[in-house]
DNA sequence: TTTCACAATGTGAACGTTCACTGTTGTTTT
DNA sequence: AAAACAACAGTGAACGTTCACATTGTGAAA
């Protein structure tokens, strides 16, 4: 179980084996131009027959570069233990597979909304960028994101575009996502629908799925009703508490639009148990398409955001801020899932 | 949008306002009880005057530590694209805890088991080891093991316990998991256990459950039935796949222990569609208490890992292996979680 | 033939730390 | 009072690359 007992080999005994020089293994070994078809491919086998990587570490503090970003996930202060939102664990896969793609590596790394996570990572050359992740109070981090701004760190985020954008941003196109489920609700005949999640500018994704709704029921020709609309944040817990105040209000409603599918799961649960039929008495549309949406009875009807191109696009994203050009914001559109809980 | 114009700050810069040498500086920031408590605090307050942070490239290449572990996931060759199952995604959580409690970076990794990732993190000095997660067919990886072993690189995987131990393992205890699984199915008093899942040396978690599950039915004084055991591997169309082949094969069965909560969900689908009622029919038994758990109708039955426990374990064995002192293996204890799908 | 350009490699330094020693002081021991 | 020893700080080198520039050889243009 020991260490080998000969240290690695490095670029030198490669160069002596190949019988060129030091900085010829390194030209060679990046595929630099300069360097003959020939010998390259020659020191290429030599390298590989004695097992010989390069060292990130020289290589990064050489160059400035270290081809790695580095992800940050942050939440709320984190109420219970460790339940991340699978809508956000999905988006680690695909940033993770995008990365790959490029040959980056992807550092990882879960904020409480306090640390001090701004300073950190790109100061420390750990990382060329980083890619911001997390729903939530978007005022308690906007400080944040412009100190990061103006320390010249180079970050994407998902989250809203529409906003005076702080950075790179990628997002889906909330209003357009919920139109989708407006018209989709309407379509089946609704049309006193509640929205769950809060409208306010805090949290500018779930106010632009509500707007979304909103003008969906306008070009029907349905009045929206404010008082329709309920607080909640992205938990299941929330979703349960805003149905089941939804319900005890007495207000008369046929559709719950949710702005997040573990809202949507709690709210089933509420309406459940306050005996409403879903989606006989109350259709139910959700929003992430969460692995969970599929097994719930029944299984939810829900808006899937674009995980994969979002991924794409925010590796690209960043990628092009450090290379020094700058992408325009990036909206992704989102996609009905229809499932038994709007009727099938 | 620009970069800073100046450098950041170097050691040097740090040193020159503190009217120390640098490697004094150095030092001082790490802890280094050789400075006096006056001018560590001294530098130390300049270094955050001057937003300086060390430079982690030079440093790890310096002292050849990186202070980063690698996390790799790995899966059979993922039939569709990225679903990840749930269960590791929460050990994804808890691994990283681990490691920022001890000031360690994560680097993560998903791998297909084609690659070659044996030879990459440790060899170019990203990662100090390695964290490998994965279930899927040992044998598979079994050589890549003995490789990496080989090589001298540190690394500690989850997984079967029991096997000849390929380096540090961490892993469920999944005799005792099973047995308590079983026990409680008996207590409920069901006789007629099915098993879904591989119990072959393949799967050697599987196979542990099964075998803990057989130990209860003995210790009860209930014959065992081979016939009732069916392969699957972890996914949901396994679990149905499996279920409906119990089904159609005709055998009488009155409860149901699933190698995972997926394939437990796959089973209660088919289960369902064949008009058999859970739990009042079958009992079902799922295994990872994954978070869908708690939404299926009925709620599942099933046996928690200590994930928190897991990953604590996984980091700590991997650092002791780094500094060169070799723990044992660990078994953690799975936890029974009752549910409406054994009758509450 | 001379000249110039270009392709291919070599040379020396630099990236920003940490390591192993060497010097200082000032305090204790005998 | 000399010797011994801490406690603290400084010096020079080293980690393994990549960079900027100098050097060589070759063939085409003059």
């Amino acid at each position: 179980m020991g260490r080998k007992p000969t240290g690695r080999p490095t670029s030198f005994d490669i160069a002596y084996a190949a019988g060129v020089s030091q900085p010829t293994v390194s030209r060679a070994l990046r595929g630099d131009k300069s360097v003959s078809e020939k010998t390259r491919e020659k020191i290429r086998q030599i390298a590989q027959d004695l097992n010989y990587t390069v060292d990130k570490n020289a290589s990064s503090l050489r160059s400035q570069r270290s081809n790695t970003i580095a992800l940050l996930f942050f939440e709320d202060p984190t109420p219970d233990q460790s339940m991340i939102n699978p809508f956000f664990l999905g988006m680690l896969g695909s940033i993770t597979r995008a990365c790959a793609n490029r040959g980056l590596d992807l550092l990882i790394s879960f904020q409480q909304m306090e640390d001090d996570w701004h300073v950190q990572y790109q100061d420390s050359h750990r990382a060329d960028g980083l890619i911001l992740l997390g729903y939530g109070d978007y005022t308690l981090y906007r400080e944040r994101l412009d100190q990061l701004e103006e320390q010249g760190t180079h970050f994407a985020r998902w989250g809203s575009v529409s906003m005076d954008s702080s950075g790179a941003t990628v997002g889906t196109d909330n209003v357009q996502a919920g139109r989708l489920a407006g018209e989709h609700l309407i379509s089946k005949g609704r049309k006193g629908i509640a929205f769950l999640g809060h409208a306010g500018e805090q949290y500018p994704e779930f106010a632009g799925r509500y707007s979304g709704l909103c003008e969906a029921l306008k070009s029907a020709g349905i009045a929206s009703d404010k008082s329709l609309q309920y607080d909640a944040i992205t938990t299941e817990e929330a979703g349960y508490a805003a149905a089941k105040a939804l319900v005890e209000s007495g207000q008369s409603f046929d559709a719950v639009f949710a702005a997040s599918d573990l809202i949507a799961i709690g709210a089933m649960r509420a309406l459940a148990e306050a005996g409403k039929r879903v989606p006989g008495d109350v259709a139910v549309v959700g929003f992430d398409d969460i692995p969970a949406a599929s097994l719930t009875t029944p299984p939810l009807t829900t808006i899937m955001q674009d995980v994969r191109g979002a991924g794409e696009a925010l590796v690209e994203t960043l990628l092009a801020q450090v290379e020094g050009r700058d992408l325009p914001p990036r909206k992704l559109p989102g996609k009905l899932i229809v499932r038994g809980s709007t009727g099938g």
